[in-house]
DNA sequence: CATGAGCGG
């Protein structure tokens, strides 16, 4: 279950999140968004649980709460849009779950 | 360099 993290505080690295959500269960990966050119963080992050049930308690028990100092909202995260390649724009199915 | 609504390569 992919998971989104925004309004994190710019110091907030990846670390924390996998820190944060490894307390619920079991984190897949973790990674927060930085700006490419200026390599600072956008202020959102995103974290893949293998357990769903875990995943979904962790968004339930960390949104809305407070983390270094910033109140940050957790939110199911949204398919990644295909990345512009050769190949076609294969309409991905929304997981509507 | 600082920045605050929002979904990454």
């Amino acid at each position: 279950m992919n998971i989104f993290i925004a309004r994190l505080s710019y110091d907030t690295s990846s670390e924390d999140l996998q820190h944060v959500f490894e307390g619920y269960g079991e984190v897949s990966s973790s990674k927060v968004i930085m700006d490419y050119e200026t390599g600072r963080s956008k202020g959102y992050g995103f974290v893949e649980m293998d357990n769903d049930e875990a995943a979904l308690d962790a968004i339930h028990d960390l949104n809305e709460t407070e983390l270094d100092g910033r109140t940050i909202v957790v939110k199911k995260a949204r398919p990644r849009s295909s990345r512009p390649s050769n190949s076609y724009n294969t309409s991905n199915s929304y997981n509507s779950w």
